[in-house]
RNA sequence: UCCGGCGUAGCGCAGUGGUAGCGCAGGUGACUGUUAAUCACUUGGUCGUAGGUUCGAAUCCUACCGCCGGAGCCA
């Protein structure tokens, strides 16, 4: 009798007899031999089937790829074999064929991909984005749980727009409007008063037409929200909570991270303390002659290394022309096609890059840190940096002033390194019923639909604050990814709903 | 919404006015230790859609559709 075994555990299972339930993850014939890789979720293993076993032979040799297999067999330990352990297979059924299995293991376009996302999403890169996702969540919900906090879930239809009505999904809701969630906050704050320290964790909305590679319509967000904090109470828990998240996923998902190709030395520097900047350090950096010479100076080498590239480019074509062998041309071609892109896409960068390093020098107090100032600033530290006390003109309306300057609020954003911009924002909130009501007069706000709100500004109202931290910006960051479609399983983005 | 690029076999691509091509996948066969195995043979096309120019259009022009990249937008 064989017992059911997961692939991960195969090592310490030697000799006896296992069942594999799986997928035929790819194979490779030789004679009397098939090496079938088989996974399980768990990991991938390489059976060996012999051409003595001859059921076993003719169903692994013709089995499409992608079939659902049950393997029977003995564990054991092989150098040959990826991963070290291979399965001796005695019995090999095929549960149902995958009959024209639409991905290959070769190359796709993102297009197809984004339509196969239901089957992409087995392949080895995406189960390990996914692994790491799982474990950043997981250690992010540990790491409140253990301090104590109340997970404390908010609605997700809410009546008001609080602010920029644009960026809501509206929804019929029996006859009335009512709105996705962009955050959790106001209601979390009712929660804290509760509770003393809470967070929650759920999908957000924003319907921004950004077609962008750090943008989804749809967003995972958690939230923490404290009862007697205040600002720099709120940056130091941000700070021992991002470097709880990447220490987890360095821990528990090394080998997922270097299947990514993730570079780990950056994220092994981060520890805090992070830098803490304030906007109007901000701004002055940004327009500062140190930066300026050093984009610049980027700026020209990676011209430099861009007419090079141009030069390999037109050497390989020479080359391509010259070439009579067809394998080499087919070679050839590929390796002109990737640099293409590659340099056109450098290209319409570069071509940006002035304008962003005018825009950074003309950088005026009171503007809005864009997406490329953001660029500009984290590549000034080799760790997340903490933006704090921005102009109140361009934050929310329940920010609280900083009493010793009311042009600016007490809020953070951090930023993560190499270029991944906004991961955290946060603030300490309003807690005067006076000045919030002025506020959002200001605002030209209607305080009816906000009472509730306004009652906890009534009823023992505290100094208190709170972040949200996006995960799926975590997770592209943590694995080093290009764009933020892979974080999730089914992604929504501005013009893809299918599947 | 704007700017740029792309749309040719299931997939990835070449083909710039004159008979529709290559690689991979699929199919058939060879090979006892493969690591994206290799080798031989082989099936497979309304060239995104509609109109136009031309003796002749995948190729040139116009419009539309779709996707990608960037900008704007973005508690």
């Amino acid at each position: 009798m064989s017992t059911r075994a997961f692939i991960q555990d195969l090592a310490g299972l030697g000799g006896q007899e296992v069942e594999l339930r799986g997928w035929l993850a790819g194979r490779r014939t030789g004679g009397k031999l098939v090496f079938a890789l088989v996974r399980d979720g768990t990991g991938v293993c390489q059976c060996v089937v012999e051409a003595k076993t001859a059921e076993a032979f003719a169903a692994s040799e013709k089995a499409p790829l992608e079939s659902s297999v049950i393997v029977r067999g003995v564990p054991r330990l092989d150098e040959r074999a990826p991963g070290g352990v291979e399965l001796s297979v005695a019995a090999f059924s095929v549960l149902q064929g995958a009959e024209d299995y639409p991905i290959a293991r070769k190359e796709h376009g993102i297009d197809f991909l984004m339509n196969h996302r239901h089957l992409w999403l087995r392949s080895a890169r995406q189960t390990a984005i996914l692994k790491v996702r799982h474990t950043i969540i997981s250690a992010a919900r540990r790491f409140f749980d253990e301090r104590g906090f109340i997970l404390t879930d908010t609605p997700i239809f809410q009546p008001g727009a609080a602010e920029g009505a644009g960026s809501l999904f509206p929804v019929e809701y029996f006859g009335d409007r009512v709105y996705l969630a962009q955050t959790g906050q106001l209601y979390l704050e009712a929660c804290a008063m509760a509770l003393g320290r809470v967070y929650c964790f759920g999908p957000t909305f924003r319907a921004e037409k950004s077609k962008t590679r750090r943008h989804l319509t749809e967003f995972w967000m958690i939230e923490p929200e404290i009862a007697y904090a205040e600002l720099p109470d709120l940056m130091e828990l941000a700070e021992a909570f991002i470097c709880r998240l990447v220490e987890a996923a360095l821990a528990e998902r090394r080998e997922e991270l270097k299947r990514l190709e993730r570079d780990l030395a950056p994220l092994e520097r981060i520890a805090p303390p992070f830098p803490r900047i304030t906007y109007t350090e901000a701004a002055e950096l940004l327009r500062g002659d140190a930066v300026h010479a050093r984009l610049t100076e980027e700026l020209e080498r990676d011209r430099a290394r861009l007419a090079a590239d141009a030069e390999r480019l037109a050497a390989l074509e020479r080359e391509r022309a010259a070439e009579k062998k067809a394998w080499k041309q087919e070679k050839l071609d590929r390796e002109i096609a990737a640099l293409r892109d590659d340099l056109r896409e450098r290209e319409a960068d570069l071509a940006n890059r002035p304008a962003h390093i005018e825009s950074a020098r003309n950088f005026k107090w009171g503007d809005d840190l864009g997406g490329d100032e953001e660029t500009i600033l984290t590549r000034q530290f080799d760790r997340p940096v903490i933006v704090t006390r921005y102009p109140r003109e361009c934050k929310a309306f329940y920010m609280k002033p900083a009493p010793d300057d009311p042009r600016v609020v007490l809020n953070m954003d951090v930023l993560a390194p190499e270029g991944y911009g906004e991961i955290i924002g946060g603030s300490q909130r309003e807690d005067d019923l006076d000045a919030l009501r002025a506020r959002m007069a200001g605002e030209g706000m209607d305080p009816a639909p906000y009472e509730w709100y306004l009652d906890l500004r009534r009823y023992g109202s505290v100094p208190h604050g709170g972040f949200g931290l996006g995960i799926e910006r975590t997770v592209a960051w943590i694995c080093g990814l290009r764009h933020i479609r892979e974080t999730i399983p089914f992604p929504r983005l501005m013009g893809r709903m299918y599947p």
